[in-house]
DNA sequence: AAATAATGACTGACCAGTCAGTCAAATACG
DNA sequence: CGTATTTGACTGACTGGTCAGTCATTATTT
């Protein structure tokens, strides 16, 4: 009955991006190389999936989901309407491999990131740079927001996000918080049995930023910083 | 040409509740009330009222405001549709009604419950126990996660809550973090700089209940209590 | 009886998804 | 090589269904 509620087949193969860590595969207009590393014809075809991708996001977080015309999204990829469905099966699919081609291959950086034994504080210091400039001050933001304003009536979107981002961050941070506690670089292990506690300025900021920023910004960066002094040790007094 | 995007009426007097602080006030009609104790009449009417405010909550936070249909609200709430036409000019004036009257109350407790000299582990003790009752634990969590979730789509919704919720919810935090700081209750002033760090953990615990709950529950109470002994000073020690 | 409240069938706009038809690229063939 | 044939990506008008908002009619007070 739920139009949106509804769970979506199954997430298949998840071609996601293979290789390169972090940035997201754009192949905007290359030349059409006329020998192939492709056809010429898939290679226009894959431009134009981009391009619908780069459009849905732009509509989808500026409207949200059940907001968003795909008429509007086919006219801003300029591409006619039937071609979204050559690519996606439904206005659902389109969505959820938005938000898989942009989040993917943000997760192997934090894993690899915080998969050292650096003191905590530089490490933290690495994630607030990584955080600030990969996702906060680029569309990747307006992605998570969709996922946290979304969510609630997406389950199927609620539970790929889960499996593929949220348990995989979270094992990692606890990994490396429980290393620096053992390291004696945290006052209690309160960080290592909340460690949604360290992500939280970041989350905030996000919302902040969708809602008040035009009455009152935040300097995420800042306030990242001092959360985190907040949350470490002293460090054994000077 | 955007159907929800679009700026809404001037939120005028904003008629919010007047006397009790927290529970939300009936009657929000200024009934006059003249003989008779109320009339029988104005009593229906004030019913249906509430009947169907409670109806679009449930609708709206299981759906989304795009997403919701206002012949379902009629349903739930036991009433025609064209009744709803006779309390709220539109869909959108019955949504910010409904925002209005669950948030406004909530406010003044706040401002209360800060404005004293208590030591600030003592104060927000006492916050932490109000926001899980009074919040986390009712309807009123649902139209939190509304305003998180919708407020990027709404800006006149955006607006409203910025100007009577979250100004003067920062402004009475800030000034009572600037005294604790001043008692030397605080290491450093990064939460009198930063105050959104203090109802953060309140913040994320919303979203992610209505993200993961099913999948990892978290306890509220605890996290909140974790990140308080982090963001306090040690006490002067025992 | 007049006034007020409530109803629910109806309208018109709107939009996801479809499909018969077009055409450029790829392939086969002379 | 040039020409004929096939392929399949792409198009956009169209359909069927949905839903916000209206209003003539009916019910309930006073």
């Amino acid at each position: 009955m739920p139009k949106i509620t509804r769970a979506a087949k199954a997430p298949g193969p998840a071609r996601l991006a293979g290789a390169n860590p972090i940035s997201t595969p754009r192949r905007a207009k290359g030349t059409p190389a006329p020998s192939n590393p492709v056809g010429a014809r898939a290679r226009r075809s894959a431009e134009r999936r981009d391009a619908i991708l780069a459009a849905a996001l732009d509509e989808f977080s500026a409207r949200g989901f059940a907001a968003t015309r795909l008429d509007d999204v086919a006219r801003r990829a300029d591409v006619a309407k039937g071609t979204i469905y050559l690519h996606f099966a439904d206005k659902e699919t389109l969505f959820q491999e938005l938000i898989r081609v942009e989040i993917g291959p943000v997760v192997q950086v934090l894993e690899i990131a915080s998969h050292t034994d650096m003191p905590l504080r530089q490490v933290t210091d690495r994630l607030i740079e990584v955080f600030v400039r990969e996702v906060f001050e680029t569309r990747r933001k307006d992605v998570i927001r969709l996922i946290l304003t979304e969510g609630p009536r997406f389950p199927a979107l609620a539970e790929f996000y889960y499996r593929e981002v949220i348990s995989r961050v979270m094992t990692t941070i606890r990994a490396m918080l429980r290393r620096a506690h053992e390291r004696g670089e945290l006052r209690t292990d309160a960080l290592v049995r909340f460690p949604q506690l360290l992500p939280a300025p970041g989350i905030v900021a996000i919302i902040w930023s969708g809602l008040f920023d035009r009455f009152e910004p935040v300097d995420v960066r800042a306030m990242m910083r001092a959360h985190f002094d907040m949350l470490l040790a002293p460090g054994s007094a000077p």
